[in-house]
RNA sequence: GGCCCGUUCGUCUAGGGGUUAGGACGCCAGGUUUUCAUCCUGGUAACAGGGGUUCGAUUCCCCUACGGGCUACCA
């Protein structure tokens, strides 16, 4: 009988998350969603010092932004409520000590400036300071002073840690789901810190164990930067005596700087030149980082492209929505190495569900901009505007660079235009052709289509040169859709007028 | 430094002992279009290097190089 699939997302709210968490957290939701299991977003906030104000609440933003429903989490709560660690603070300890009792931890009274100045001794000599098997019998801890020596030292209010004592030359086999077998020497690890009596808080590696194991969690997917800490978890989980339900890992390829080298940080914000983060941040110093919600960015777009880095399905099937990502999801296709972002495929997969959406949604969009611009929005006006530029926009607020003419006259003609399509005879002809539009009865597209062809063959003026006179009075420049449809969303009297100012204007 | 993970076009990637090494983004060219863009067609471009194993390796193994991660009383 195989357990219920269940998973976490459990960042720790130091700040805004960025895409690569996003990324982790969609391929759980994903994994989860597909064996229909449950999603968990867990708080990680056992380091009171890194703690920065609104981090969660963007987080909870930022997930619910990417269509994640969270099933357990401190917003939703659940069966194994606090999910905020900080309000578990009375679970932990009990832990820490059993670690104690099995011998498998021991108390430690160094302090951070004892440590600091060992470290720095051991740099000094061009080597690495490793508090382990070799120290510890040296160092102020409980397996060196005895039982009695330590409880008088805790009874005396000395700040103590406990640290996890690692087993001397073990061969630790893991199994990782993306990775496969991997093994590891416990002589190359250090003893760890569990808990620390200055904030009676566990560190990271007993919390997340501790939590990972009350709370059920079956597969743990998280990113590579935690490979080399799965031997002490593995460890931590065979002293609890909880190997039986230990949950199966899979630790994911980092996304990596688009520029230089490292792995993406958060520091990273926007100095990239596209953001790093999903929604804007705005940090305690006033630095504000953009976000791809501000930047215009549709949330299923953010979505496909992220869910393709670092997996694919193994079609050549590459826009897909969130039901279809979490349908065809597996960790078995998820590759092993870094992926860089790629802004220009972004902007790709953005035009791809931009050019989905109805014309009736994108006008209401665009609606807004006019009323910015100060302009009265049309909605029948506005759905047909968009109809004629949709394709060829990235994000919907290149509408207006793209459209603009529709609502404002040209109050200047683009000189290298005039210049190629604006003859001598150009205000006689284009006379005529007012004249022709002051003739039509039902000003359609359709309709002025064919009644243009007609006179225009019949006064034989040549296709081109009646187009292109007309798109540089009517537009200003070389660009637009046709023009039997810009015609028809002027209206008569507006193209009437712009044809008798670029008459008088143009030489 | 030590330990661990990785390495296919510029980028994201498919593939896997015998393939013209496939796709997507980008870029370039042509076509469509009265313009611009879209769109369509085509093109450019990759198995890090060296040893094995093998009839045959890009694919399996080893080494090197390179990249990445970790090495805190951070997560």
């Amino acid at each position: 009988m195989s357990k219920r699939i269940r998973v976490r997302f459990a960042p720790s709210p130091t700040g805004p998350l960025h895409i690569g968490g996003v990324r982790t957290a969609l391929f759980n939701y994903f994994f989860a969603r597909q064996h229909g299991g449950d999603f968990i977003l867990r708080i990680e906030d056992t380091d009171s010092q890194r703690f920065v104000p609104g981090a969660e609440e963007y987080i909870n933003e930022a997930l619910n932004w990417c269509g994640i429903r969270i099933d357990e989490g401190v917003v939703e709560g659940g069966p194994h409520a606090p999910y905020r660690q900080s309000q578990r603070k009375a679970i932990y300890r009990q832990y820490a000590e059993k670690l104690v009792a099995s011998g498998n931890a021991y108390y430690a009274f160094d302090t951070p400036s004892e440590l600091d100045a060992l470290r720095a001794e051991a740099e000094a000599h061009g080597d690495m300071f490793t508090y382990g098997h070799a120290i510890r019998n040296r160092m102020k801890t409980s397996i060196a002073m005895g039982d009695a020596e330590t409880q008088r030292l805790i009874e005396a209010g000395e700040q103590w840690v406990i640290r996890f004592k690692m087993p001397d030359n073990e061969e630790v086999k893991m199994h990782d789901l993306i990775r496969g077998d991997v093994v590891v020497n416990t002589s190359t690890l250090d003893d760890k810190v569990l808990f620390k009596s200055a904030d009676m808080l566990p560190t990271y590696h007993l919390a997340n164990i501790t939590d990972d194991y009350l709370m059920e969690i079956s597969h743990v997917i998280r990113g590579e930067e935690w490979l080399p800490s799965l031997p002490l978890h593995v460890l931590l989980y065979r002293a609890l005596g909880w190997t039986d339900c230990m949950p199966q890992f899979a630790h994911l390829p980092l996304l990596l700087k688009p520029t230089g080298n490292g792995k993406l940080s958060k520091r990273d914000g926007d100095k990239m030149g596209f953001p790093v983060f999903p929604l804007e941040w705005k940090s305690a110093e006033g630095e504000i980082s953009r976000g791809y919600r501000e930047d215009g960015y549709i949330p299923d777009a953010f979505v496909n492209l992220l869910a393709l880095l670092g997996w694919n399905p193994g079609t050549e099937q590459e826009v897909m929505g969130m039901d279809e990502l979490i349908a065809q999801f597996s960790l078995e296709r998820v590759n092993k190495s870094g992926a860089r972002f790629d802004p220009e495929k972004a902007k790709w997969f953005n035009h791809q569900y931009l050019i989905k959406k109805s014309n009736a949604e994108l006008a209401n969009e665009f609606m807004l901009v006019l009323k910015q611009k100060g302009i009265e929005p049309n909605f029948a006006r506005e759905e047909k505007v968009i109809g004629l530029v949709k394709e060829r926009l990235n994000f919907i607020h290149e509408v207006w660079n793209q459209a603009s003419f529709f609502y404002l006259a040209p109050n200047s003609y683009d000189e290298v235009t005039v210049k190629k399509h604006w003859k001598d005879d150009s205000p006689a002809m284009l006379t005529e052709v007012t004249d022709f539009f002051r003739s039509i009865e039902e000003f359609n597209a359709p309709q002025i289509d064919e009644k243009l062809k007609v006179f225009i063959n019949e006064r034989s003026f040549g296709m081109g040169r009646v187009m292109n006179t007309l798109r540089l009075a009517l537009v200003g420049e070389s660009k637009g859709p046709g023009i039997a449809d810009i015609t028809e969303v002027l209206g008569k009297n507006e193209v009437i007028t712009r044809l008798e100012k670029a008459i008088e204007t143009i030489k």
